[in-house]
DNA sequence: AATGAATGAGAATTCATTCAT
DNA sequence: AATGAATGAATTCTCATTCAT
């Protein structure tokens, strides 16, 4: 969780931390901050927890952070800024000359590695699909990763159009999204559902690039 | 959110309700409490914000339930003895005999049906698989349904051993899960959600029923 | 615990129980109260406690007191009634004739056996002297009960005046009280204390009847 | 209430006040709570109003004493120890040499100048030994006080065997304790039932010295 | 900049009392 | 008369946030 990326986060910082023991700091609270959002819950997590896990005095917190909200909005900007320059490298053109199972494991395999290295991001990013506060921000990962894949999927795919093929995306996302959930307990990883999760995504897009001729189902899509 | 299956809810109650006045205000808060949960949180929801959307005295809300969390854990045990009863329902024998796809009807669409009308229960249900607080209902629903839904497909699939069906319909429980609470927001159902789910489900499992004749742990793929 | 003596306790009481079956509910709630606050203390023991005790409705208990504090003035106003009767028939003129130590027996034998048979009585006689609304009723039977005793210790002691006399007897009545508080424990005695009380009064009004010759403290008394 | 003894108080602290204003804080409040639970009860006194008394924060008040019943708690061990150091210095061997009228007024007197001078405190305590929520420091300085006492009225009574003169300890204690609280009101005492406490104990210890040579158990009397 | 003591609004829960049936 | 459901003010305690040092 390098501070590399502060851009956005910074707009949300009260103060900005122009010396190194300042930029440590915030980087201990939203590490703290993770693990406890992660353990306990956001509600359950007290500003109090957050500091003491720091190694940080309350008042330090504050002078960071404007309030308990905008850390975990910071977690989710972060979250949102690494998943992009994430899939930014990944979907590249030479997307479209690899296999159908290869995508899908140049796709799932980097965000679990993720979430196991990034305790906590997943209660925030539940969060943010309820808090209003931090709805925008899930809309934004959502909206522009969906169009990046969408672009590449399209060019796989050129008989759907975009909007369909918007919707198609939105649902892998969304599957990959609840089965990670289920396979990542903290740092370890439950294989088998990774390996399943890739079957579902397998057979799903395979359907769709047969154009879905055999499906009895909706075959006007 | 009928209270005519009210058994198990009662085995929560601090008093029954011995006239209709009582059913109803015990009826009353649940509902309250079911929308703002949904709205707001669990945590975020004041026992008082319940009182006051039910129409009725905070004395009167624990006059019925000892505390918050029982409130909570009563809709979670409604949620799950509804859930059980549809699918007792629903997964008779003859299941067998249909095609693949009508299966995929049978099962998607009583559910989404249900979340349509009992806004926030799913959410509950969720929450109570996390939260220490609201203690283990937890895998009761998933243990009892996926038992009952794997003794189903192994007839269909008898190539299968217990144990990878299994997972095949955990993952498959998961994925209607997440998908239908995408779908469902209040009282409306965002269609075309539901038919991707259901050409996810139908992918998937007739890779199942086709590819893995041969083995029962996804090989080369 | 009769209510042949409700004269005083009816004045606190908001319907007068004309039939047989409310005066037993008006006893039954006293007796269950008396208990309770014996065992719980006044403030810990609810209205609530107390109707159920009593097999009576809580809006039952209403209809006779007005509020949870006038079924404490009940309680004591039979207490000061009770010791009043009490001592009204011991301290006859013939207790001048007996000796100091068997007048010390008609004093304390009938205290001790009644505070055995009326649980709960400590309680309010405590409460009695430090809740203003109690306190008169503690202060009216100090006063009548001294009023008595000084007399009939002047004629022993012809040579005291009024206020000493008065004061010595105070001296005793609290040393009885608290002495008997610490022997009397639910229904059983602590006999040891009540002898040892015994020997107290007794050398303590002996060397007050020897006229304090010999004492080298306060001899003008 | 000089804070100088705080080792005991503080065990019960949830924060240690570290500065000189928390170390006055801390006193404020078992001030204002001391009197407060003197003068309404230990139920009737609320944690607000003791903050209020103490110029301070509700929430300060929780900084220091984890609950209500820490404060009352933390007011007895107070009491205890104070007791307890105040009789450590009194009771020395020299206590044999003097009268017994002399040896009275070394134990009444302290006492009652600490109950002038700490209002409330005793209240406290004896409530220690009653109210189960105050559990128990209850026996503790009754058991080592008459322990000390006991050994010191032995040397002046050789003919007495261990268990009786426990007893007549105890009786002591609890009439000094009785009547103490009769004469003290707030910060002014009543002299005269000092007085006639002190003819109380000394016409009882002189029978004890007196009469009771040949037997120790209290014989025809 | 850093600290952590202080603040007080707000949450859960209880219980004396009322009142409709 | 009797019942017990309903009421809501009051209580204990927490925690996000501020501010003096």
């Amino acid at each position: 969780m390098t501070m590399s990326e502060t851009s956005a986060a910074q707009a949300r910082l009260r103060r900005l931390p122009k010396q190194a023991r300042g930029e440590q700091r915030v980087h201990a609270i939203l590490e703290a901050a993770a693990s406890l959002f992660d353990e306990l819950g956001y509600d359950v997590t007290t500003t109090g927890m957050i500091a003491s896990r720091a190694h940080t005095a309350i008042g330090s917190l504050y002078d960071f952070f404007p309030n308990k909200e905008s850390i975990a909005t910071s977690l989710a900007e972060k979250y949102v800024n690494d998943i992009r320059s994430l899939y930014e490298r990944i979907l590249m053109d030479d997307f479209i000359a690899i296999s159908l199972s290869e995508a899908i494991d140049h796709i799932v395999d980097p965000l679990v590695q993720y979430q196991q290295t990034h305790v906590g991001l997943q209660e925030i990013w539940l969060r943010s699909q309820i808090d209003p506060h931090l709805k925008s921000l899930s809309l934004e990962l959502d909206t522009i990763l969906s169009q990046q894949m969408t672009a590449v999927m399209l060019r796989r795919n050129p008989q759907y159009d975009e909007v369909s093929m918007q919707r198609i995306v939105y649902i892998c996302m969304w599957i990959i999204q609840g089965l990670t959930k289920k396979a990542v307990h903290g740092a370890t990883i439950d294989e088998p559902i990774i390996i399943e999760l890739k079957h579902v995504l397998l057979a799903y897009l395979r359907s769709i690039e047969d154009n879905r001729s055999e499906s009895s189902v909706s075959p006007a899509l």
